[in-house]
RNA sequence: GGCCCCGUAGUUCAGUUGAAUAGAACGUCAGAUUCCGGUUCUGAAGGUCACAGGUUUGAGUCCUGUCGGGGUCACCA
């Protein structure tokens, strides 16, 4: 495939060299895309040639302009406008583009090799207390979608999610369903599993809040009560049975574990995540001792009077770190410590990428160079994918105090609204009830899953409960719905026995529009390369939604199948079939399906 | 308090390594369509890019400070 960016850097050089008799640095002469309110495709800007030059901006500009209009077969015409050399495509040159290039599947996809590097994946990371929330779905979102993103750069990828089954969280679950649960199973009352589960741990809380209330109320102060009220007591002393394998609590765990899991893949499914391996913190989360009083012999760490080890990072800017508690059990940091050099040596991977929220920024910091310290040389290879977290509009979700918005909920709420609006229109009137009941999840997924992930993972956003997501405007359906227009279009086609061909006529004078979209289909690539160097699935949801409003705005100022020229309608049929292609293909790297019709 | 992140239309968000008059969407108002799908398209109104300095030919973007918001500094995970 050419690469225009490249041809035209390599010209401009040459046009100063011809010019004024000196070599410029390459990154004097980036192009940038024209702006949409002038004439071009592609801009420089002249500013810093101008000590070269010695002279004017638009006096350079023009040279330049000039030099590359003789020399470059590929720029039809150019104007400049103060210090700004606007360059024009030829239109020969899109449509060579698009005849020769073969927009399938894999375009813009990289294909991995067994020799390309491979990258692991952690993301979703439940814990085992609760149903999963707006949170988890943010994370689980983007983990996939970074998979898929990192894939079509040519990676290997292997996706993990590390499950948090054990610790005192899920002790207050058990425990609160052992007093006041009267034997209720997921089969009894007919409650997904996780959300059993969940509804437990609240109890827990509610109950322990009584007892602070009632030992205040004795005279004890709230810290006192808060560690010596009964429940919480016994909730220690089940994780002291659990750690010491007591049958009676393990079987516990396992049974109630069960149902979590089983509720999760059905969420997940629903979701449309998967995973290659799944980890679970009762099995590593004694994994790293070992590495830690290696460090200490080593005199990496230090040890307290009192037996803890740390980490002193202070001549990183950081603080003290606690690696090992003065009872010798370890901490959260020790057991990722131990699981980065047991996957390291699992497996063969040049790259561990953490899906996790910003608010552990500094623990992967930490991390990081605590791995660095112990000599790993893979330490710099751990990349934290860092997220902001989902707000409502009245500030944070807080799962004790019944803010969440809860996974399951939010997605029947969507697939609810895409079933009403399909009803209204009509549109899937003629469909079995079964392949209607497919479109409207995929479009109700679409619209929740484009929402979440059109914004920069980087940043916080915002979901306001009380206003339901759109379906209109920059939204997940909005895009399906082009691809579903593009595929009525191609049937319509095939209908009337037109058929599709890739060797379309050089010769075509083209309008604006599909100028556009030419250039867009042309920037996917380069689109996918940016997303995953940068992990951002935002950037191919801004750009496939730029894509759609492209075809939609051409779709309604041209006829395709009722233009005369049978050339002009074998390009704009060919040029439609390859615009759905790429809505389809960067929709499935942000886990969106794109529906036949809607 | 130390460290980290953020502050762009009424609202939700874009804005590549600095570059032209800061862009969408929703909402509001006004329009289009002899149609291959009206979940479409066009237009209007709406901005001191938190504030103040600085660097630069040029700053929403880089630097410093101030204000505001969030996170984190647990022998929790």
């Amino acid at each position: 495939m050419i690469n225009l960016e490249k041809i035209l850097t390599q010209h401009a050089v040459e046009a100063v060299m011809a010019l004024y008799g000196i070599q410029p640095d390459e990154n004097l002469l980036q192009v940038q895309q024209t702006r949409k309110e002038f004439e071009g495709n592609y801009t420089f800007v002249v500013f810093p040639l101008l000590k070269i030059s010695k002279q004017s901006p638009e006096a350079t500009a023009t040279a330049i302009g000039e030099y590359l209009q003789t020399n470059c077969k590929e720029i039809a015409r150019f104007n400049v406008i103060k210090g700004f050399l606007n360059l024009v495509i030829a239109d020969a040159c899109w449509l060579q583009f698009l005849s020769e290039t073969t927009i399938d599947t894999h375009y813009g996809c990289a294909e991995a090799s067994g020799e390309s590097p491979q990258k692991m994946i952690e993301y979703s990371s439940p814990n085992t207390n609760k149903p999963l929330h707006l949170g988890h779905i943010r994370n689980n979102l983007l983990g996939y979608s970074l998979a898929k993103i990192l894939a079509a750069a040519g990676h290997r990828i292997i996706k993990v999610n590390l499950v948090n089954d054990r610790g005192i969280h899920i002790c207050k679950s058990m425990l609160a369903w052992k007093h006041w649960g009267n034997g209720e199973t997921p089969a009894s009352s007919g409650k997904k599993g996780d959300h059993l589960v969940g509804d437990y741990y609240v109890k827990f809380d509610v109950e322990y809040k009584k007892e602070i209330e009632r030992l205040t109320g004795e005279g004890m102060s709230r810290e006192e009560a808060e560690r010596k009220a009964p429940l919480i007591l016994e909730a220690q002393e089940m994780l002291r049975k659990w750690e010491a394998k007591d049958p009676e609590t393990i079987a516990l765990w396992e049974t109630m574990n069960g149902w979590v899991y089983d509720g999760f893949d059905v969420t997940y499914k629903r979701l449309g995540v998967d995973f290659d391996r799944i980890y679970y913190e009762s099995q590593t989360y004694l994994s790293g001792k070992e590495i830690v009083a290696e460090g200490l012999r080593k005199k990496i760490f230090y040890q307290k009077p009192d037996g803890s080890v740390w980490v002193d990072l202070t001549a990183d800017g950081l603080d003290e770190k606690l690696l090992l508690r003065s009872d010798g059990t370890s901490v959260y940091m020790t057991q990722d410590i131990g699981t980065a050099c047991q996957r390291f040596e699992e497996y063969d991977i040049d790259e561990l990428v953490y899906v996790v929220g910003n608010e552990q920024d500094y623990h992967f910091k930490v991390l990081s160079l605590v791995l660095g310290k112990l000599g790993y040389p893979w330490a710099k290879n751990l990349k934290h994918m860092s997220y902001g977290m989902v707000e409502l509009p009245d500030g944070k979700m807080k799962s004790r105090e019944g803010t969440v918005v809860d996974a399951d909920d939010l997605m029947d709420e969507m697939t609810e609204t895409a079933r009403d609006m399909s009803r209204e229109l009509g549109k899937l009137d003629g469909l079995s009830t079964d392949e209607a009941e497919k479109i409207v999840k995929t479009i109700g997924m679409g619209a929740l899953k484009y929402f979440m992930l059109k914004v920069d993972p980087k940043k916080n956003m915002l979901f306001d409960p009380k206003e339901s997501i759109d379906f209109n405007g920059n939204t997940g359906p909005f895009i399906q719905y082009t691809h579903a227009r593009i595929q009525s279009v191609l049937r319509k086609a095939a209908e009337s026995g037109i058929e599709i061909r890739t060797d379309i006529d050089t010769n075509i004078k083209l309008n604006g529009k599909e100028i556009e979209l030419i250039h867009a289909i042309y920037d996917f690539p380069g689109t996918v390369k940016a997303a995953a160097e940068t992990f951002s699935p935002a950037l191919i949801a801004n750009y496939v939604y730029e894509l759609a409003k492209e075809y939609n705005q051409f779709y309604h100022d041209y006829s395709i199948l009722k233009e005369e020229n049978t050339n002009v309608r074998a390009f704009r049929l060919l040029l439609s079939k390859d615009t759905a292609q790429v809505i389809r293909t960067a929709l499935d790297l942000l886990g969106i399906d794109s529906p036949e019709r809607m």
